[in-house]
DNA sequence: CTACTGTATATATATACAGTAG
DNA sequence: CTACTGTATATATATACAGTAG
């Protein structure tokens, strides 16, 4: 059952959002007297009250400009994850995600919360561009973006970013281990499978999500 | 040319950001002080006249928690979009997109701004949920999130969001008009292409992209 | 009761100032 | 110079209080 709000109080809500919008911090209760062209702080104050009492605001007692909009973070649904360059067709992969902080500042993007799948996954989510046609038959193509979660191991059959050692490249395919060896497998039929020594292979990751961009 | 941060600045500028996090509103320079085990408010107001002079922050004047994280709304790149339901398999499609703002409400995801091409686009664009594999040969498939932008007229071959009026369905198809009559055109070779009366026709929006989630 | 007016005030808070150490 | 310590202070700001109108 959500409340009605008074028009005196939707026009404080309003005046708050836009405030923080445009400042990055929340007004006084001056500020909200005078941009609503109210009389008294004490109105606002009672107002305030309301709106707390409602669940539209949450308030830190003594505190300056201590409003806080009741979900607006929450609304804010979407992850920045970094990333880290481009995969497959013998691309080498740069730097990997210990420090995932760092690699932030250079690329990143946003994706929604319901791909990352538990709120502990965030910190291990990185993004990488798909070169080539390795995976066609598994629905990605060249241009795409894969969302993969940082692991060093994988499931049989689960499509990961694997990291060639000796070759210094990153390729994304299918993981089968097959005891002393592994089988690194396109969804192409056009091509064939990659057998590598079991050392020579390091997972890096398992896809997650892919994202598509048309022009 | 990036400053590199001392430090000491390096420890404000991360309780800054976490302290928003946490509380929604900016800390005080005393919030600093003890957040940071800094010995005097004077030291944390000389770091912030720093942090202001390598353009990491701004302040506003005599304003009590006036600190402001430059780029952080800006790197918030991520766009709301409202879901507006399910499209294909002969599933209706729900009220469409004049009133974004209300379906919001309900459910909505975030996508990057590299999906929304132009700004301006940002209020045109809505999501589908796809039901069926009628365009698995686009690398589309049941299960998959179609990003749409709203229009009402589509270029040959574009893939569109076509409502059957008569019918009452909703349809992911390739468009072409054909005089009289539009062929939808499905991207699966096991199936044939719907001829309809252009009257009977409704684009509602043009494909701009895909949003694909293993489990 | 609700929705205000108008004023007063304690304190939260930014900021200035005089030093000190390397 | 930079990077602090330690203290003082003006003011920005939340909030209490005494009323008033319907």
């Amino acid at each position: 059952m959500v409340e009605q709000l008074r028009p005196r109080q939707q026009a404080i809500m309003r005046f708050i959002e836009d405030f923080l919008d445009e400042n990055g911090y929340p007004p006084t209760v001056r500020d909200i007297q005078y941009g609503c062209n109210i009389s008294s702080t004490s109105v606002v104050d009672y107002n305030l009250k309301g709106l707390v009492r409602g669940g539209f605001l949450r308030r830190s007692k003594e505190v300056s400009r201590g409003i806080e909009v009741v979900g607006r973070r929450e609304r804010e649904r979407g992850v920045t994850i970094p990333v880290l360059g481009a995969i497959a067709a013998g691309e080498p992969l740069p730097v990997f995600p210990q420090d995932v902080a760092t690699a932030l500042e250079e690329d990143s993007m946003e994706i929604d919360t319901g791909m990352a799948t538990k709120a502990a996954t965030k910190e291990k989510l990185f993004a990488l561009h798909v070169k080539g046609d390795s995976m066609i038959d598994a629905l990605i193509r060249d241009g795409d973006m894969v969302v993969l979660e940082a692991q060093e191991s994988a499931e049989p059959g689960e499509m990961v970013a694997a990291w060639l050692v000796q070759e210094e490249e990153a390729t994304l395919k299918r993981f089968f281990p097959e005891g002393e060896r592994v089988r690194l497998q396109p969804e192409n039929t056009t091509m064939s499978a990659i057998y590598v020594d079991a050392r020579n292979v390091q997972i890096r990751g398992r896809v997650v999500g892919v994202l598509r961009r048309y022009e």
